[in-house]
DNA sequence: TTTCTTATTGACCAACTGGTCAATAGCGCG
DNA sequence: CGCGCTATTGACCAGTTGGTCAATAAGAAA
């Protein structure tokens, strides 16, 4: 068998160059912005020469395409939609709430990226169709968990999988993008373990409990 | 009386030209950022020298923490607490949601600032300590709500006010700061008026039902 | 080996950008 | 009126930055 893999054409490894210039292009936009990041930089830290960066990926904006797509890859297969069928309606709800928080805790980069991607009207991401169809084994697994609510007679709010998703989404977003000018704000760090688990357990709560409310509440 | 106000001393109205330049760059921000915006296009925008600009603001991190100030502001005369007491804790609750949404909708130069601010670590904002004071008045309204709501037996959940506010400012927050990605992920502008209104009526529901909700629920 | 393709480098550049400064022009005050 | 203070300008600058390019190295193909 060969050593490795098939070496691509050229040099030492021009794969893993590649990964390496992506790596720290990633860090480097999750630290600095778009604009805010500098090419030096990037092909410093990945310790190979400016050209490189342009041989490999055209451009700055080519560079930036080529993170937020890797950064969608991250979210995609941080997200187990397998694991939450076999958990039951209520319970996959909950996990589907924690799971997604705790993936914009621990991915950073995906969080600034998005936020950038944003401030730019999503131009690089429309370029970018596959991404769309990455959300549909998710909102199928929600279909389901939903169906199976009502089937039980758990569920009794009608509810939209995309802007559940969204609400769902959202909850846990804020909190980490957030994070620094909440912290100032109000005094605390919000990323003390207890507070972590708080606030886990209020979201968790509240999109259940939106799902089981009996949509005629009583009016006060 | 006088025609308008005491001019400032000096020249025509520096007052105004300061207010000029801070427009300007809150919407040159808006659109691109710290690093993105230019010193020259603010001048412009503002119909000023460019050197104007930095005899009142100092530096261009002296021009943003400015507009960061400027922006909080807004964000506190946009939240009416004193509205809320009059709602009773249900539709008080309800209200607080739908009113955040809102802002976050009509002003994106909020969620913008916020989003680079965090890029930032909140460096320029741990350095104004007056922001910190602005939530009181509405953490009072809340903790009034949620008392009132548990005297009435209508709130049988406990809730933490500051974790509470982040959870619902987090479900409007992310709808508007996501709006291209989200669009351009799964299809669909999410800005149309049906699709607000449907949001809106979802998160509203979903933090009066947690609020609401038994703590002890139907295990599935 | 020779050749062809491609990865990789380091020097280089033209455009840009935050910031400075000397000069000027209004305005209030004595 | 003349003095002093400050707003305002436009020219200027030095450092930076995305991007280019000719030269080189190194594997694959023949």
């Amino acid at each position: 068998m060969p050593a490795r893999q098939r070496r691509i054409r050229g040099s030492r490894d021009a794969e893993a160059a590649r990964a390496a210039i992506l790596d720290a292009a990633i860090a480097e936009f999750t630290a600095k912005g778009l604009a805010g990041a500098r090419m030096e930089a990037i092909a410093q830290a990945a310790g190979v020469a400016k050209g490189l960066a342009f041989h490999h990926f055209g451009s700055k904006d080519g560079l930036w395409a080529a993170a937020l797509a890797e950064i969608y890859r991250r979210l995609r297969v941080g997200q187990d939609e397998a694991a939450l069928d076999a958990l039951g309606p209520v319970e996959g709800m909950r996990r589907l709430v924690t799971d997604t928080f705790r993936l914009f805790r621990d991915h950073p980069e995906i969080v600034a990226l998005m936020n950038e991607e944003n401030l730019h009207r999503g131009r690089h991401l429309r370029a970018a169709p596959e991404v769309r169809a990455l959300y549909n084994p998710l909102f199928g697994a929600m279909e389901r968990l939903l169906a199976e609510g009502r089937r039980q007679g758990v569920f009794r709010a009608e509810a939209e999988v995309t802007l559940l998703y969204v609400a769902l989404s959202g909850l846990g977003y804020f909190y980490c993008a957030n994070r620094w000018t909440l912290s100032a704000a109000f005094a605390g760090d919000l990323f003390r373990p207890e507070r972590i688990a708080d606030y886990e357990r209020l979201i968790s709560e509240m999109v259940v409990a939106h799902l089981c409310a009996d949509v005629r509440r009583q009016e006060m």
